[in-house]
DNA sequence: CCCGAATGGATACAGTCGTATCCTAACGCT
DNA sequence: AGCGTTAGGATACGACTGTATCCATTCGGG
């Protein structure tokens, strides 16, 4: 049984035990031991193929921003038969909140790592680098659309787009405590969207005749 | 020195220990022992006023409610020269985005709690009380300022409410999180506000001649 | 005056935590 | 075939946790 054993693999699976019992029970019931039994394996494993717990949660907060890079993607990806900057934005911002309970559990393992990075210097830096991606992608995106004529040229993209994922965040807040639904929380991201590319009665005409 | 103390003070006393120790090193931090060298007394001190520790930490986050509650009260009774429906959002908005060095640690603290209530229904409850009752007072306002003809009567009051706290949510957690400054944000919550209130140059009129 | 309640210091207890150590079993390689 | 490395089981250590207990003060009211 020893030798012959994919470190990467192993490592891989005690990441997800981690973020399961992160997203279910919160980052407080991460232990070594709690690790071992959710993947069902002894506490000597765990310790074997992680130097210390610290590595663990680094490891453990890499994967979660794997996932939600891979997520973005995918949902950008999938709303690609139509191209348009507003499809783009909303992909993304509908991959931010909370969609189904894989994207659930891992929002609320996020927001348990958000809230220890603000007292732990060695989380934090990892955790922002996702996040100012995210923005300067987005803002190069609509300053784009901007000069395309999809948006009226008094909008400031920087500002646009800092305000619609602080929206989008502040949405997942609210989803994940139960005091809004998904579809709620995506119907207020599509009356922005509507308002910022110019279909409400008095906006914004994208394309005059 | 036994006899005369005032319990309600000494439980004060000990729970803004709680939350000054919340605020700058989380909730994580938070032990009954220090708390007690936190607020200069001994263990036995703390568990004399407190049952238990869920009674405490149910105490810090009673306390933090009536911070942010006095804060709003104070900021929109400060911008009561100006009556209208906008500076009054303005104010509460301002107050929940984090202004000062007290009201960073009680973001903080408030946002360790958020996320332990996440996985702790214990703390649930209590905690969502506030978000919602800011939600219902400002929509009540906004629908009366829409009556009044001070924002366009095509905006839809509960939406732009709710767009615009989780919005001031997500900005909290960018400033706490170093990403973005107090004003920047602020400017944001203008640049929003603007739009509401029709300050853009395509946008509505409040008061047509 | 003095007795009982209020207040709090000192210490103990049973768990859990991260980490370290000891030791055995199994495989690749020469 | 046997040797050394790799993989992991079992267990221990010291620190820290919430909670409980024992005991000494000190004061108000009879």
């Amino acid at each position: 049984m020893p030798r012959q054993v994919d470190h990467d693999e192993r490592r891989r699976l005690l990441t997800e035990a981690l973020l399961r019992i992160a997203g279910t029970r919160g980052l407080r019931a991460v232990s070594m031991r709690e690790i071992a039994a959710e993947a069902g394996v002894s506490l000597r494993v765990v310790q074997y193929y992680f130097a210390n717990k610290q590595a663990l949660l680094e490891s453990g907060l890499t994967e979660l921003g794997a996932r939600m890079d891979r997520r973005v993607k995918q949902r950008a990806a999938a709303a690609a038969g139509e191209l348009t900057p507003r499809g783009v934005l909303a992909a993304v911002l509908g991959a931010i909140v909370p969609f189904d309970e894989q994207s659930r559990l891992d929002s609320m393992a996020w927001t348990a790592y958000y809230s220890a990075a603000l007292t732990d210097p060695a989380l934090a830096a990892a955790g922002l680098t996702l996040p100012n991606a995210l923005e300067n992608f987005l803002t190069l995106r609509l300053t784009a659309a901007q000069q395309a004529g999809d948006i009226a040229p008094d909008r400031d993209p920087r500002t646009e787009v800092a305000g619609l994922l602080a929206l989008a965040n502040g949405l997942t807040s609210s989803v994940l405590s139960g005091q809004r639904s998904h579809e709620a929380a995506t119907e207020i991201i599509d009356y922005y969207l509507d308002r910022l590319f110019g279909r409400d009665h008095r906006g914004f005409d994208p394309h005059p005749p």
